[in-house]
DNA sequence: CGATTCGATCGAAACGATTCGAGTCGGTCG
DNA sequence: CGACCGACTCGAATCGTTTCGATCGAATCG
């Protein structure tokens, strides 16, 4: 009756232990723990007492992976430190939306941070699949390897690669919609702060050759948007997506000879930052300064402002691939499926007006 | 010399494969790969060309895992929801301290939400230890679980139990130094914003019977060192560590018809959700309103105030119980060592003051 | 030159489950 | 009363590695 795990050997009880103690096979044992076969409901009393006598904890997940082929996990791949991962509301609305697609008894979730610097994690931990989020061209290596192991793969704004499971977001529409609200309200000198350009490249001015470079489509994508309206504004390259960040962009921007009347900002925590680095200076957003942001996510108490920027469904994207990697998973023959692309809206806040005078 | 994966037949390429391919035992493969044996340099060779050309993507990990024992994965159990538990900077400074004290090449994370209510999921996922984060007595089953595996448990702040290892901070002393200090600053009537009581609890006043039921430690234990100096204070339990769960919190204790001259609030974002709900009342912090935090973190632009509170070592904890997970994997015959205790460092910001009169 | 040793390699036994085809047994139908 | 049919149970193969002990040569030593 009691189950107490201490007073057993030191030994862990296989599902043979179980078998032995109640006197049947281990097959019959294990048909009766997965519900997956016809037994009759005295062996099933007995299976069950044994198991709880003996304080079986259930199959072993490491045997159980390996003959099913399955380890119920499902990786999480990012190119980001994972205290950068995180540390932008976005993400975590995606990772939120990733578990929420794969759904309640489905697969769990391995953090893979650092994937460029460390592809062997790839390539030694037992998962099913792989999400990549905040992924450039740089993870190149890593898909390769993660195809060799006949992996299904699902990119959120990933770079196009043959195999991958392609969750887009329109990028290049959305930012472009921003440039344009801004040319219309009449600004000529803008600044733009971009995102990382890739795991490899560091904060900074933006030069040509470096915009080339972006290796992250959302960076590049969102500053090509911007490019087709304003093809010369100066820009700065954000060390990560965080309000310190916009903040150190912000002053190099504003603190430059002929600064900007408004400043596009390629994620909302960077655009905070922005906001606080002009009223730093004295200058009043947006009468001094228009701004706008990119995501959409709550500013709950980051700021008063009602900040202008385009809203993207970070969970839905996330749930959008929870679903495609339960998808692939279920039929791992099928073709791969065409990308899914997910829209921006314009959110018209209080942070944009005609430039003064 | 082709390494392309596309080149080969449906099947997954094995071990076994590249053993026959060149022309050697699966033993010598094995002993090649892992670097775990003495090959001649030619056999080497011949065995690395031979996995090369097939485009072999290394062992298993599935079977790797079952057959040493050891699956290189380290759960990080929460009683949280996943959006919840890292919306705090805090834990995720602790989550990266873990991965941190994991070391480079160590172990990778598996992230499990919802123990409570989902205790499967602990014992279907391959991985050779767990980190418990933010969890209350709720997850004693799960813990049950865990210990039939015979799985090394480190807790952060968990509740004590038998074979855990513990990694504690010094609520008790922290919460109460803040208190002291208000009290030295003339405060009587104080206001108290606790975490949530434990993921089964909701928001809302904060009533003795709830409060002998707070079950997660670092709640239970700041409350206690609060109640040595005001036993008597009213208080509000958050929804969660956040700024609007203390927005709430403070429009509940501020609406109360003898509103309080400090509020101590169990988290620093909660304390800055308090500042914002005064400053929307029109009160001034800290002349109007004392308010004091808990954590230390980074305000980096949610306020503009200097928040007196109690820091404490968060990414320094996680790192001791990455490294805790490191020594019980090692030594998985040792006795459960001694519970580590962290300490908090008060902070004397801006903004607590004398109350007014 | 024979005995010893050591390095390189191999065969076979785990690791702990799942699963498939085959058996067993009791009952039913003809 | 015998053949047949289901429901239940079992044995054995399998998943892909790692690892232990044995083997086989060649080189060293006496």
């Amino acid at each position: 009756m009691s189950e107490s795990a201490t007073e057993n050997g030191g030994a862990r009880i296989r599902l043979a232990d179980v078998a032995a103690r109640a006197g049947v096979s281990n097959s019959t044992v294990s048909l009766v723990l997965n519900g997956s076969g016809p037994a009759s409901e005295s062996t099933r009393r007995r299976v069950l007492d044994a198991a709880a006598e003996l304080g079986y904890a259930g199959p072993d997940p490491r045997a159980r992976s390996l003959r099913r082929g399955r380890s119920g996990i499902v990786a999480v791949v990012t190119e980001d430190a994972l205290a950068d991962a995180f540390r932008d509301p976005m993400n975590l609305a995606q990772l939120d939306g990733i578990a929420d697609g794969l759904g309640e008894g489905g697969p769990s979730l391995l953090i893979i941070p650092n994937a460029i610097d460390d592809p062997a994690r790839v390539s030694s931990s037992p998962f099913d699949a792989a999400v990549m989020i905040g992924c450039g061209v740089g993870i190149h290596d890593t898909l390769e390897l993660l195809r060799r192991r006949r992996l299904p793969v699902v990119g959120l704004e990933a770079p196009r690669a043959e195999g991958v499971i392609a969750i887009d977001l329109d990028n290049v529409d959305g930012a472009r919609a921003l440039a344009e609200h801004l040319r219309e309200l009449g600004h000529r000198r803008v600044g733009i702060v971009t995102l990382p350009l890739g795991s490899r490249h560091a904060s900074g001015p933006l030069t040509p050759e470096l915009e080339a470079l972006a290796s992250a489509p959302s960076t590049g994508e969102r500053l090509q948007g911007v490019r087709a309206v304003y093809p010369d504004a100066p820009g700065w390259i954000a060390a990560s997506s965080s309000i310190s960040a916009g903040i150190a962009a912000g002053a190099a921007l504003l603190d430059a000879p002929r600064p900007p009347t408004a400043i596009l900002a390629q994620s909302d925590l960077i655009a905070v930052g922005v906001i606080r680095a002009a009223e730093d200076r004295g200058l009043r957003v947006p009468d001094d300064l228009s701004v706008t942001g990119f995501d959409g996510i709550r500013l709950d108490g980051l700021t008063d402002h009602d900040l202008t920027t385009m809203v993207q469904p970070a969970h839905a994207k996330g749930e959008a691939a929870g679903r495609a990697v339960l998808a692939a998973l279920a039929d791992p023959e099928a073709p791969t499926p065409e990308p899914v692309l997910f829209r921006t809206e314009l959110h018209l806040g209080a942070t944009t007006t005609r430039p003064r005078g």
